[in-house]
DNA sequence: TAATTTTGTCTAACGGTGTTAAATTATTTA
DNA sequence: TAAATAATTTAACACCGTTAGACAAAATTA
């Protein structure tokens, strides 16, 4: 197609190649995710990702200071994509106890649809600590979740410790849920849900006493 | 001392030879362990263990077939040691809920206690899953913990479903609570302390429903 | 005791990793 | 077209897990 053509006349070439980086970063991140999905994470080297994107490995830190540069840039998509399926989730209710339980199964739901991401994000190196630095403020799943928790339990400050206790119980039913789950696959779905559900309704009600 | 001359004279050089095979044995175990206690599990590596043992590395596969074996052997340690711990605890009451919370009390002590060992188990790459096969029939976590939850429950077969699921719910919380605390190490002691007790006693008084 | 076999240990190497410096090629500028 | 700049690659370093072959020490046999 003439699009080529068209950018070498009619633009500065100094936008163009700006453009064309942004694509090899871009693309970078992409066939990082696509070996990761292929051959899990710790089959991930910057000569694999090289071979995938058609160069050789000495580019990649043209554009990232080196791998975990790269993890974390993909950490940092989990995070977004994360918050971004627990929002829309909670915009699909007005009842509070609607709006939690829907987060929360977002949540679960994303750790196995996404389960390469979620892995980066809790699994491997544990690097949910930098969670709060890389999330735009608002978006953190805390920052989702606490207006309910707090309205539920009466209390007007979202940053009330009460309200973080709360939070802190849900957030680590589920993922120890999720993590025990994606090591033993032998339980079954049917039993996960249960529990899942049970614990959810449990500590919801627990909110209002 | 003359231990080494008896050994000499009065036993089969055999023998002694085999003894410190497994000496050395231990010793590439021991020196394993050091090194991630002081580096982290990361940083190990064959040749490092044989530094400290003061031979090469190649030595190493006279005695374990590869690294994997080495964690392994050493995961296997661990969960040796929570088996005992949880074992210990539970035998120091006689009420059935002052046993479960005994255990997961000892459960979560151990995990904070043996960081290194806890990662391994749970954190690095996940080879809980193996759990059953390690451990002597009747000492895993669920062997253990099911017995008060069974009764507690008014059911007879500790294996009953609605058991398992009540034990899930337990272990989820706490090694949810627990993969959340390793990495962030801000929450204060004495919230998380009040979220597990919260939870604990929260489960257990759903038991007997 | 002398020769031979066995055992223990090490050296050297292979193919792999992340990463860097220098050389080379291609592109833009004058 | 020549010089300067940018893009890309080659080569190398230091590490990794692992294996094969050389070598020396010990035990066994003659």
């Amino acid at each position: 197609m003439g699009a080529s053509k068209d950018e070498k006349y009619h633009m500065g070439s100094k936008e163009r190649i700006h453009r064309l980086k942004e694509q090899t970063r871009v693309n970078i991140l992409d066939a990082a995710y696509d070996i990761v999905k292929d051959e899990g994470w710790q089959a991930l080297s910057m000569r694999k990702i090289a071979d995938k994107i058609e160069y050789t490995a000495p580019i990649i830190y043209e554009y990232y200071a080196n791998k975990e540069a790269i993890l974390l840039e993909l950490t940092k998509k989990g995070f977004m994509l994360l918050a971004g399926r627990m929002q829309e989730a909670k915009n699909k209710h007005t009842d509070l106890a609607d709006q939690l339980e829907a987060m929360w199964l977002a949540y679960w739901n994303f750790a196995f649809e996404e389960k390469e991401y979620y892995q980066l994000m809790f699994g491997v190196e544990m690097n949910c600590c930098i969670m709060d630095e890389i999330l735009p403020p608002g978006s953190t799943p805390y920052d989702i979740a606490a207006g309910p928790i707090a309205e539920m339990m009466g209390i007007s400050d979202p940053e009330d410790d009460r309200v973080c206790t709360k939070y802190y119980t849900y957030w680590s039913i589920i993922h120890g849920l999720i993590s025990i789950n994606i090591v033993r696959k032998g339980t079954s779905d049917e039993i996960n849900r249960q529990i899942l559900k049970d614990a959810i309704t449990g500590i919801t009600r627990s909110l209002k006493n």
